[in-house]
DNA sequence: ATGAAAGCGCTAACAG
DNA sequence: CTGTTAGCGCTTTCAT
């Protein structure tokens, strides 16, 4: 019994014009107090809700965000997305947004997917996940001026970001994660990281090496941080053959890992190795693997993270010139962006 | 640019009427095929996308499917629902379906959420998921003749449901997980799992339960099982817990469980007993830490079950009244349903 | 097989 | 502060 009922409705049982009714809900300043709340009250009353798709004709507004939705590599890390995109639902809700869904194989196809959805159901903004070098996915949405937001660093544009972006300071978590390992005593503190290139990876690799650095410094050099150093790809496997390596040759106290399944792998490796004390290993994202196995973890806020991208894109949406000015000249037309520390959750492994 | 390309540009350009372009997209059968493929030949040169505002204020239709997205208790099972909504996205993306999500705290806060969704973006369906005995979600959709599909079995109604869903069969998996240890040689078989009463929950252990005393009448009988069982609230630390209890009191060899954190959990337990064989565990879901664990689990089809329910979903939306007459008298009315059979994913654990 | 007209529900302009 | 008019882009009659 929830639908059918138009502003049309509304607007005869409470004795006023339509007009009036869609001032109300639109324009609640121009509305006289009394007029306003007896609207109101009528509305609640027939359980009245405005058409999206005609206010979309008229106003040309989805409130729609679009998001993709990947598979997720090897399913460790994909309950990351997972928290986000419940944080992006629910706060995206607060605002008067709802989430879409859609799925891409790739950049192109994401592209092309982007075109689908402008032409059809026009969502108001985009939140692009998992940016990398040189993004085309960016680079497209901001030549058509077309608001976004990206949970991750523009890695190729930093400092000057020439859009809105969210992001965790990977590099805080594991110098967080290294100080800890220092308090506790270590001194050769390895990294297994991923190869050069990738923005996080770097960004995670720099907090671990840049915190060693620091102390060697302080001691007088204690770091040979290529020895200390593996760089490989993602996964449990290569996560304990690296630092199986990395513990026969340089003998590191302890592990920092890029991820919880480097460091799941690690932590094999940790627990087949003989030696006095355990081989303390640090992974990151805090999935739930990290959980079950007992996993010391850089712990992501996630739910933040999304509550600021609904917040800068509402505050974009609000004052669409803001970004849909890439090429003036005389402002520096620097886009907002959110940087959020994430945190060490401490567990048995470290 | 993709946008703003409207039918009646494409009309002009084509050298046809407006609804000429429509009916070509339409009702391609009234078309000649000539002009037929003309037109065709122009929306892809100018990129033209049927605007869904537009399209759903004279249709009534939005090609929406709306879905849950909750935070997924402790983490380990939350990326079950996420290969599901992954698969979901794509399979509807298929049929021309877009997938929107919301949050709820309850069932209550859900059916709130209905009444919201349906006077505003009107999706053409909703998805159930974790649908439990006298679920009021069914009963208010049901009630209102609103399109639905639920991934998980109608459990207080079966088998005569009265709506169609999918889902995966959880004591065939159990029951292949069973099997699989009674060919490993193990004769006392232990099943940890959730307090009667949840639906999934009685599933599986029904699956263990019944192969197990299958192979009782066949040796003369091997089965107390009550002692063999444990139900406990799910975790990690109530498996372990009740694993070690097992073990102690009745001196399992192999332990199926209803779910991978119940499954780490005892885990953890069979690893610390001490015999002269490793007790063997299974676990449910086949979820991340699993992998992570090297731990055996039922592997469920995720992206088969979200096909099959937007292809229920499809079907029941090109046919509204076979789902719109819930008291017809002389149809039984029963509705389709696909119980899909899960796998077993051998790992080092069992 | 194609063209003309109407209207879905809403809100931005105005007029009162 | 409230009411009238118009039209967003599309599909569905109904004529031709």
């Amino acid at each position: 019994m929830a639908d059918k009922v138009t502003i049309t409705d509304v607007a005869r049982a409470a004795g006023v014009s339509r007009q009036t009714v869609s001032n109300t809900l639109n324009s609640p300043e121009v509305v006289r107090e009394e007029t306003r709340r007896h609207v109101l009250e009528v509305i609640e009353r027939l359980g009245y809700r405005a058409n999206q798709a005609a206010r979309q004709m008229r106003t040309g507004r989805s409130r729609l965000i679009a998001i993709r939705i990947d598979p997720g590599g090897d399913g460790i890390s994909g309950s990351v997305l997972d928290r986000f995109l419940h944080g992006l639902t629910e706060t995206a809700a607060h605002e008067g947004y709802r989430v879409l869904l859609y799925t891409a194989a790739d950049d192109r196809a994401e592209i092309a997917t982007y075109e689908d959805l402008l032409g059809s159901y026009k969502p108001d903004a985009f939140v692009l996940t998992a940016t990398h070098h040189d993004d085309i996915r960016t680079s497209w949405l901001l030549e058509r001026g077309l608001p976004f937001v990206a949970f991750g660093r523009p890695w190729s544009h930093l400092p000057d970001a020439r859009h809105p972006w969210v992001d965790v300071d990977g590099a805080s978590g594991t110098e967080a994660a290294t100080r800890h390992l220092l308090a506790a005593g270590h001194r050769r503190i390895g990294f297994i990281g991923w190869p050069s290139g990738s923005g996080v990876g770097d960004d995670r690799r720099a907090g671990w090496a840049r915190t060693f650095t620091a102390l060697g410094s302080e001691t007088g050099g204690a770091g040979d941080l290529d020895a200390l150093l593996r760089s490989v790809e993602d996964g449990i496997e290569s996560g304990e053959s690296a630092a199986r390596d990395l513990l026969r040759t340089a003998a590191p106290t302890a592990l920092v890992c890029a991820s919880d399944s480097l460091a799941l792998g690690a932590l094999q490796a940790a627990r087949s190795h003989e030696g006095e004390r355990p081989v303390a290993v640090i992974g990151f994202d805090d999935t739930p693997a990290a959980t079950a196995a007992g996993l010391t973890s850089v712990h992501q806020p996630l739910a933040e993270a999304a509550a600021a991208c609904v917040d800068l894109l509402a505050r974009a949406l609000e004052n669409p010139d803001a970004m849909r000015s890439p090429d003036a000249e005389g402002s520096p037309s620097e886009q907002a962006h959110v940087l959020l520390p994430p945190s060490l959750t401490i567990r048995q492994s470290a």
